[in-house]
DNA sequence: TATGAATGAGTATTCATTCAT
DNA sequence: AATGAATGAATACTCATTCAT
């Protein structure tokens, strides 16, 4: 029985994605600038012209991982609020964490960082970026606050803006870990830096007791 | 006639400035990788040899710019801190305000995006920033941070942990200027985001009263 | 079809020792600095960037026409002195004659005039040529004049010093044709020149005859 | 008294010779492509600029170099030759020492290995150096083989070609000591040297006696 | 499909040369 | 005459991309 045509297929099928993330990791570590095209082919364990079997450049590789890297995400948050019942900040906590756990915790982590530092340089990628993603949580996480306040529960602040005061530490420890983290002694607890920003956040949005 | 070497002198001295201000600006638009030397001469208003009279190579160059860019501030915010009385958010409000206006409004802006995308390809330089900036600010608002729990007018939570959660939202502020901003529809009013984040610490800090 | 990946292995193969006779030409008809990289290219019938496949650098190019160079040639003069029986006076004959016609008539004739020019440039490459080739041919020359002194066929005179006035008249045949030949009316007969050369050496070195 | 203005004369007159001092050392040590017009003003003790107001370019001082430096020592050979009595042989080792003592023992043996280095870039210039210092150093040597080979006190040989063989120990030892000669443990005592190079000739030109 | 040898456009860097002072 | 700041042409080297196999 020759199972190795299957197993050729299931190889060309998983592909794409091995290459993706040999890609992200070269990316994220040395900037889209630095990263030679040879080097993500090694670390794919594939020969350079591989790449361009599937991807027809450098640049539409980098639109792919930004693309690719955040398909698996964005939806399920706006799940976690669609079924949500329970209090405002109690919503709010889900979807930090389940964003800390879902971006934070996995390969894609390094993505905000990447993103950051290439924007100016790829700007229709930076606004299918900001589109499908930072417009969708910031968009759930307005929902959040929009109901808080409407129920009394969160005192009244500009929307729009208070959505980047709360999501901007989450970001940074993002940010931070794929940057300057190196030069840090001791590795920041993100734990206990997301616990002190909810609770930052549950005392500071809490609306006056009458 | 006689003022003409005074003038050279004059321009020579300059130099250097003009040549920083032009390639902070480049690098902070198109990443180190991106910024071709000419375009930074070219900026700058002299010939590209130039630029070797006064640095040696581009990473030099890039090494100036953080290093430079960053002594004008560094100090001020410690004189703050030493000269204050009155409360500890007050001086909280004070160090973000100044930091704000100090970097924030100046030509130096860019250099914490920079720093982000560049920090894992030059860590000497990142060594060097983390030492001087970041260490240097973190341990301002971690004395301001002491102050208020052992005064009581904070609550006790952990100091390390709660500066980051403190100062991210500025940093990412400024990093959001250089990156995605220009994805956005209206550009986000900093002047309403300070206050706001003010605003969630004044009561997110405050000791619960008895 | 079938015979075309061989091909291409023979010209890989094939290619180092092409761009190195590429490269002896130019350098010792330009000099080691004013020898462009594109021009060896060109003459090897290749683009720029292939050379950079097989050489590091200019310098290792460099290295490798000199070490290469003179390979093929180092143990065949040993040999001819460890094999012969006769005269004294008829092994230092052959050996001048066998450096002349292995070296003097081959492309890498050039070789001891650029090792010449560019020695200061690059000591080590100097002291590699000094080991392998100079050291072996003087010590080949030494032992035919021991040889002859000892047998009272040469007269003594300081081995070491004559050794070299006997191979210097060698050595700047090469060096001429390669520099300043091309000022001379008729190019001299080297086989006339290499003749008296030995004529002169077989009267001035001979012993007394009692 | 104001001495200066005499001084300042004095110091005018001197630069010339200053500057080709410092351009000979530099372009011997490194070749002339490697030679950085910096590096022989600095030597000089001056501006780089000023090395233009006494030589338009890097090529005319390279060729004043080799024509000044000649200048000195080509008319005295042909006056020892021209006042010489003696036997020929006397004649030729009169003429190999001064050419030692002359040229050997002062700056200007470098030129010899400067110019066998870069005569195939300035053909002009090695015109112009066989023409009036190679050329001349042979005809006064072939004039005394001549005369030596009339008088019969030599044999009968080719005497161009003799001359070549002859001359070539003196030149091997000038651009010896300029390349080479640094991967030698001792260096070559030049004197004992000379004196093999005539004891071989002596005995070898030595025409039979009956 | 997959390979990797070959390409050549693009950029950092050097240094002879100029010229305002 | 002398300076040295400024210039920009020239070249080593890199790496995304192609294509014969």
């Amino acid at each position: 029985m020759p199972i190795s045509p299957i197993r050729r297929q299931r190889r060309k099928a998983a592909r794409p994605g091995e290459l993706l993330a040999a890609a992200l990791d070269c990316f994220v570590a040395k900037g889209y600038a630095a990263t030679r095209l040879e080097d993500v082919a090694e670390r794919a364990g594939v020969a350079k012209g591989t790449l361009y079997l599937y991807y027809t450049n450098k640049e539409s590789l980098f639109k792919a991982v930004i693309q690719e890297g955040i398909l698996p995400v964005v939806a399920e948050n706006e799940a976690i609020a669609a079924q949500h019942n329970g209090s405002s900040f109690e919503l709010l906590e889900k979807l930090l964490d389940n964003w800390w756990r879902r971006i934070g915790c996995t390969a894609y982590a390094g993505i905000p960082k990447l993103m950051v530092a290439e924007a100016r340089n790829f700007p229709e990628v930076a606004a299918f970026y900001y589109e499908h993603v930072i417009a969708r949580g910031r968009a759930v996480v307005g929902m959040a606050l929009e109901q808080g306040m409407a129920r009394g529960e969160f005192r009244r602040l500009d929307i729009q803006t208070t959505i980047d005061v709360v999501i901007a530490p989450i970001l940074m420890l993002l940010i931070w870990r794929f940057s300057l983290a190196c030069c840090q002694d001791g590795s920041a607890d993100a734990t206990l830096y997301l616990r002190i920003h909810l609770d930052l956040l549950r005392q500071g949005l809490r609306a006056a007791q009458v």
